[in-house]
DNA sequence: ATGTCATCTTAGAGATGA
């Protein structure tokens, strides 16, 4: 089974670039975030037009998170207790349980969304509680958090800066702790698999990246293999991450 | 690194978020 994870920073303006992405990478199930859109906006029937399935939840302008699936699409949850903004779905794929997750961003250290986002990340770590670590499961999609400090191009620019604080990196350790195993794709550019590049000032072209998207799985989910898509974030028309792609032995 | 992109308001450029 072959899946993935993209933040695709709206799903109307990368309708051009995702449809052909999928009938070249062929993946059976997809998680998206940012799409976006509200429920009904969202591109059901060009989506349903190359096989896929979808379940959405978004209200709009911000946010929003969706699962394409062509290996079944059952039980579609978007409830994370407390938190009404759309940023979680997950949904049976056939044998694979799928959670699409895209985590505040939690803007400055200082700002409320920075407590936000930790309150959202131990409100997904008691979600897991209604699942099983035996089970196949994944969770994947923008955690919005580099782990270790060579998950980010220079860690001395970090200071002071969300994504790299010890209570971020510990709140994703809790999903570790639980029974997640975070699947690194092979190393990309530069050793590191970078998965967002910023639009701005040729971050994309000089390799200055983050690692902020994940794809996190039990081990009753077992990779063979994981990459980083970086041809799709190249180009006209580009998303400012790279889908994060992978084979699993189910 | 602060060099872009997407959306909304509302008719054109500014605000917002990332």
């Amino acid at each position: 089974m072959r899946i993935a994870t993209w933040n695709v920073n709206s799903v109307g303006a990368r309708l051009p670039r995702l449809l052909p992405w999928l009938e070249e990478v062929a993946p059976d199930v997809v998680a998206l975030q940012e799409t976006k859109c509200a429920d009904a906006a969202f591109p059901y029937a060009d989506l349903k037009a190359v096989g896929y399935d979808a379940a959405h939840s978004g209200d709009g302008r911000w946010n929003g998170v969706a699962i394409l699936s062509r290996a079944g699409l059952d039980d579609v949850s978007n409830v994370l207790d407390g938190h009404p903004e759309p940023r979680l779905v997950s949904a049976q794929c056939g044998p694979l349980h799928v959670t699409s997750v895209y985590v505040p961003n939690g803007r400055t250290l200082d700002d409320p969304h920075y407590a936000y986002k930790l309150a959202w990340f131990r409100a997904l770590r008691e979600r897991l509680e209604g699942f099983s670590p035996e089970q196949p499961l994944v969770v994947m999609g923008d955690l919005n958090v580099a782990l270790h400090d060579r998950d980010v191009w220079d860690i001395s620019r970090f200071d002071g800066s969300t994504h790299v604080t010890p209570a971020e990196r510990a709140a994703v350790q809790g999903l570790l702790d639980w029974g997640l195993v975070d699947v690194e794709a092979r190393p990309g550019k530069g050793d590191v698999p970078f998965t967002y590049w910023d639009y701005r000032a040729g971050m994309m072209h000089k390799n200055l990246g983050m690692r902020i998207d994940y794809l996190l799985a039990t081990p009753a989910a077992p990779v063979r293999d994981a990459w980083v898509d970086r041809e799709a974030r190249k180009g006209k028309g580009a998303s400012d991450h790279a889908p994060l792609v992978a084979d699993l032995d189910l």
